[in-house]
DNA sequence: TATTAACTACTAAAAACGTAATAGATAATA
DNA sequence: TATTATCTATTACGTTTTTAGTAGTTAATA
């Protein structure tokens, strides 16, 4: 089974990951919607319950890190967007990504390079 | 806002997408999970009651029809990908996406056809 | 028409989620 | 040392989600 993480729980994993680690309090100034210093508190125990994180003591304080890497979750995340929403098509999926206007030439053709690459390797 | 489906919403949606409609039976007959049958009906419902479905009488029973798209839920719930696991980078999206051993010569060269013509679209 | 099979409607309720108040502990600092 | 600011621990609760039993209805069919 693929792990699966709440909205919240991604919310706050987003923040570990990207911090690499964090307090309480740093996780709660990072993320978006205004919560409680407790909620935060109490969605970190509960992702340390589940595994997801751990956390060692840092003066009186906690310091939260990811145990869940962002793989982890995102293969599952994606898999199941590709598959119940895209039916399974990449093409289809990759086609949706990219049609947002937001996305510059560069970008495009560094993904362009990337599929080269790949098809490189699977024509030799 | 964007849609927001539950997990479980999301089963029942991703099957009357892939059959184009469906009544609790054939829903019921296609879900992964076992459910019971009155569980499929329940989340029918709910779905309608959200406006993401509606049905029409047909003999007996009814058939629910999708009215909220893949589109819809979808540009959401990969936006979300996106930007909580894959930090914003579509590169770092589709490199995983594409990492899968599965995917076939013929569909990464049709993505990069599509890249191709998007690129030729900015380009003029 | 009486019976049965197949549905929907209604109801309930456990489990998960999300949020936060408050109590208690600890370290800084006046 | 006394006070205060800052953390964690505990506890609770409303909401949503998920699941499903059972009652009622309808259409087929014997």
């Amino acid at each position: 089974m693929s792990i699966r993480l709440t909205p919240r729980e991604l919310d706050i994993m987003a923040v570990l990951w990207r911090l690499g680690s964090g307090t309480v309090n740093e996780v709660w100034d990072k993320i978006e919607d205004e919560l409680a210093y407790s909620t935060v508190l109490t969605m970190l125990r509960t992702l340390e319950g589940k595994g997801h994180v751990r956390h060692e003591s840092q003066g009186k304080a906690f310091r939260y890190y990811p145990v869940t890497q962002p793989e982890d979750a995102g293969s599952g995340a994606l898999d199941r967007v590709l598959d119940k929403i895209y039916q399974g098509s990449r093409e289809l999926l990759v086609t949706r990504l990219l049609a947002n206007e937001e996305v510059s030439p560069e970008e495009l053709r560094r993904i362009r390079e990337l599929l080269d690459e790949r098809l490189g390797e699977l024509e030799s």
